[in-house]
DNA sequence: GGGGGTACTTAGAACGTATTTC
DNA sequence: GAAATACGTTCTAAGTACCCCC
């Protein structure tokens, strides 16, 4: 069997080291067990597992659920849907139709059950306040005194006030609006020539407006790294050479490396200076006029509520940037036209005008779905949709009972955990498997591992990890190193208990290189599995809970009471890290790393020089200062070597302060026709900057410096406090960035930990929301903001 | 059971704007 | 006041998960 070169030598040592003595002493079959290639079901697991064995008859989900049956949500499902057609059936009837039938493309059965609305044009300004007809938001409610104290926004629907909250509504075929009226979608303005000329083999050349189009999307990326990818590189280039093909002046471009693309980014970055330099009117304008564009795309009608668009643009043309080693990275996505983009709208709705000379593909009414239009892109196949934004009711519901699930999975959790325990030992090698992966996804927060096709970029996740991605140390130490979602690597070492990594060992020598490590489980029976234990549950359920879980532990761990509140705030910042951390959320370090951190250690130490000389002023008002504990502590980290640099360099800052303002004054006098300062004038001015080289030098030998005489002892003090209070600010600033270097904290925030644990936790220690949610956070996890300051996950 | 399709969430990169620093 | 940097938002790629069909 081959084995990776790292790992040999290891491999060798594990044979004998890496089981316990006990088992050793008690498993004379181990030997054996790994010379079975591909069933090691009569291995010694099944005498280890003998404790599991009277339990092997019992139905899973009888074994882990004493706590409480899942959901009711058959008896909530709505009688109607249950004669419906299905989200398939619905969207292949009304695919087939065009849109000139608007009215006959709804399946009859659906007609019967629709309430017919009145059709009404669409205006965003004059949103009905009908209630919502869907049964998941129709329970009574009292909320108009409350819609009118919402100063921000009146037609906010505040469903989170309602006194029955949704339950499951993902990956159902239940009916998820009644009306739907929306504008359509946005398309990118069309392709208007430069005429700016490329050069081929050193000679300008002119383009069809289409090929240049391909040409300056090539040229936009030339100092990115995507320019310099040769696989990036090829695929441009055998795209744009089909576009060439149509160019009328069939330009002979037959070698990539002859293009010089420089004069179109040249252009383009003179275009971007020109744009810096417009005056406010004219950016106003033209903000003012890109509102106007987006203005009608802005809102949807559903049910009688006005919800925010998300993505109402349609993607422009561009070219496909795939990340890490992506095999169609570079190649042209294509403009998208009305005839590719299906609307989904009420069948009552009035249909949105496509633009002049053109049909859409279709239009259809699926209730079952909450885009409101949808194309297919030419590069990938893949479906793009244009959906609610983050903000909208479907969108929060979505999310809370997101998190709900995962706060169900509290209850579970010690159950499941203690059958995969028992299940890594058993005796059938898929049980093991499962009980492994599982162990992995539960710890490492590892996401399930789909398969991917050969056109996609190799990346992996748990149940498709190979045998090369993680590499055995005995005793019980694994070492992670793969790259998962968005080629972002992932490299941990862990140490596992025994059981998982004597399976990992077995599935790997099962395997060989290349080969993926689970080879008996796949997601979907992995989740269908999980799904027997709770209901709902499935692998990316795990990663929620413990984003979650691990945040309110860690934040109330860290989270001092009696704290100020940037000093909670570092606590905060440290839990969501660790989050970020858990769940492998990276950001590449910013090139100019290393020199910020210093920055701000000058800065620091600045903040301390002002404060010795603060303190040497208070000694000489009151000697008696110098006694205090608070004052008199000498600064530990300002050597003589630093504070001669510094004072040098700030005596040269007021040199260029002077100076500067020298030549403005002389700017100012020419403007207003006078005679101009001289060389003599500045040389006057500089000898203030002369002197204060000579104060800071004499004070330097001194204990006491002599302040001015309006500075008494009280204003000293206040002043050594704000210094006090600046320098432990930068000092946490500077823990902060260090810490937060490679790792990004956005992603946990916005999408792993439910935001009612921060709610809560600013309510109890006096910390401003928005210190920790940005607006667009405050109005996503809008559904958070009511929960009590003892609430927890 | 495996491949393809659909609908939705999650993700870092890129971009735009605000704030800080010089 | 300009340049540098930080921060917030937008964009769209890349996942998950489930369904259907053969």
């Amino acid at each position: 069997m081959s084995s990776n070169k790292g790992i040999s030598n290891n491999q060798q040592r594990v044979d004998l080291d890496d089981i316990p003595l006990s088992q050793r002493l008690t498993n004379p079959r181990f030997a054996k067990r790994r010379s079975v290639r591909s069933d090691d079901s009569s291995s010694d697991s099944d005498s280890e597992s003998d404790s599991s064995s009277n339990e092997d008859d019992v139905p899973l989900a009888k074994r882990i659920l004493p706590i409480k049956k899942t959901i009711k949500r058959e008896t909530i499902k709505q009688e109607t849907i249950k004669q419906e057609p299905s989200r398939r059936e619905i969207s292949k009837q009304a695919n087939v139709k065009d849109e000139s039938d608007s009215e006959d493309d709804v399946p009859l059965a659906m007609k019967k059950q629709l309430k017919k609305p009145k059709a009404e044009p669409m205006d965003i300004d004059k949103p009905s306040k009908k209630r919502p007809a869907t049964s998941a938001a129709s329970s009574p409610v009292k909320r108009d005194k409350k819609v009118k104290k919402e100063e921000d926004d009146p037609d906010l629907y505040k469903w989170w006030e309602e006194e029955q909250l949704p339950t499951e509504m993902e990956h159902d075929d239940s009916v998820k609006w009644t009306s739907l009226q929306h504008n359509g979608v946005l398309f990118p303005p069309d392709y208007v020539p430069h005429g700016v000329k490329m050069k081929y083999d050193g000679k300008p050349i002119s383009l069809s407006p289409e090929a240049e189009e391909v040409a300056s999307f090539f040229a936009a990326l030339l100092e990115t790294e995507h320019a310099a990818n040769p696989v990036f590189q090829k695929n441009f280039f055998e795209d744009w050479k089909v576009v060439l093909k149509r160019d009328p002046k069939n330009p002979k471009i037959t070698s990539f490396e002859k293009c010089d693309f420089r004069p179109i980014w040249e252009k383009f970055e003179k275009d971007k200076e020109a744009k810096k330099l417009l005056t406010k009117e004219q950016k106003m304008q033209i903000k003012q006029e890109r509102e106007k564009a987006e203005e009608k795309y802005l809102y949807a009608i559903v049910d009688g509520r006005k919800e925010k668009v998300g993505n109402f643009r349609i993607e422009p043309p561009a070219l496909f940037r795939g990340r890490g080693n992506h095999p169609k990275t570079g190649k042209l996505k294509t403009r998208v036209l009305p005839e590719q983009v299906t609307l989904n709208l009420g069948v009552d709705a009035v249909i949105p005008e496509p633009p002049k000379g053109h049909k859409w593909a279709a239009v259809v009414h699926d209730q079952t779905a909450t885009w409101l239009a949808t194309w297919k892109e030419n590069v990938n196949g893949a479906i793009k949709y244009v959906f609610l934004a983050a903000t909208s009711t479907w969108k929060g519901q979505s999310d809370m009972q997101k998190f709900e699930k995962a706060r169900e999975l509290k209850k579970y959790v010690k159950a499941i955990r203690d059958i995969y325990t028992r299940e890594l030992k058993d005796k059938l090698s898929e049980v093991r498997q499962r009980a492994t992966a599982m162990y992995l996804i539960d710890r490492l927060a590892l996401r399930a591992g789909n398969e991917k096709g050969d056109d996609e970029a190799d990346t992996v996740g748990c149940c498709s990890l190979r045998y090369e991605h993680i590499q055995l140390e005995p005793p019980n130490t694994l070492h992670f190193d793969f790259l998962g979602k968005d080629s972002i690597r992932y490299q941990n070492t862990v140490q596992v208990e025994t059981q998982v990594f004597k399976n990992i060992k077995i599935f790997k020598n099962q395997v060989g290189e290349g080969h993926m490590i689970f080879d008996r489980l796949t997601p979907s029976e992995l989740n269908k599995y999980l799904n027997s234990c709770m209901k709902g549950l499935s692998a990316k359920v795990f990663r929620t809970f413990n984003a979650s879980i691990t945040f309110q532990q860690q934040v109330d761990l860290l989270t001092n009471p009696n704290d100020s509140v940037p000093d909670k705030l570092l606590s905060y910042n440290r839990a969501n890290r660790e989050v970020a951390i858990l769940c492998n959320h990276q950001r590449s370090a910013s090139k100019t790393h290393d020199q910020m951190i210093s920055r701000i250690g000058d800065r620091i130490r600045a903040l301390k020089y002002q404060r010795m000389k603060l303190r040497k002023q208070l000694y000489a008002l009151d000697a008696k200062m110098k006694k205090k504990p608070e004052y008199a502590e000498p600064e530990s980290d300002l050597e003589e070597d630093w504070i001669k640099v510094h004072e040098k360099e700030l005596v040269q800052k007021e040199r260029e302060r002077i100076k500067s303002r020298f030549e403005k004054q002389n700017e100012k006098l020419a403007a207003e026709k006078q005679p101009k300062l001289t060389a003599a004038d500045l040389k006057e001015k500089l000898k203030a900057a002369d002197e204060l080289a000579d104060r800071l030098k004499r004070e330097s030998k001194l204990a006491k410096i002599e302040p001015k005489p309006s500075v008494t002892v009280e204003k000293l003090v206040a002043q050594i406090k704000k210094v006090d209070e600046r320098i432990y600010a930068t000092k946490n600033q500077a823990t902060d960035k260090e810490e937060n270097k490679e790792v990004a904290l956005g992603t946990s925030k916005l999408n792993y930990i439910d935001p009612r644990i921060t709610v809560a936790w600013c309510r109890k220690n006096d910390v401003p929301l928005e210190k920790v949610f940005s607006k667009t956070l405050m109005d996503k996890f809008r559904w958070a903001q009511k929960i009590p300051k003892d609430w927890t996950f």
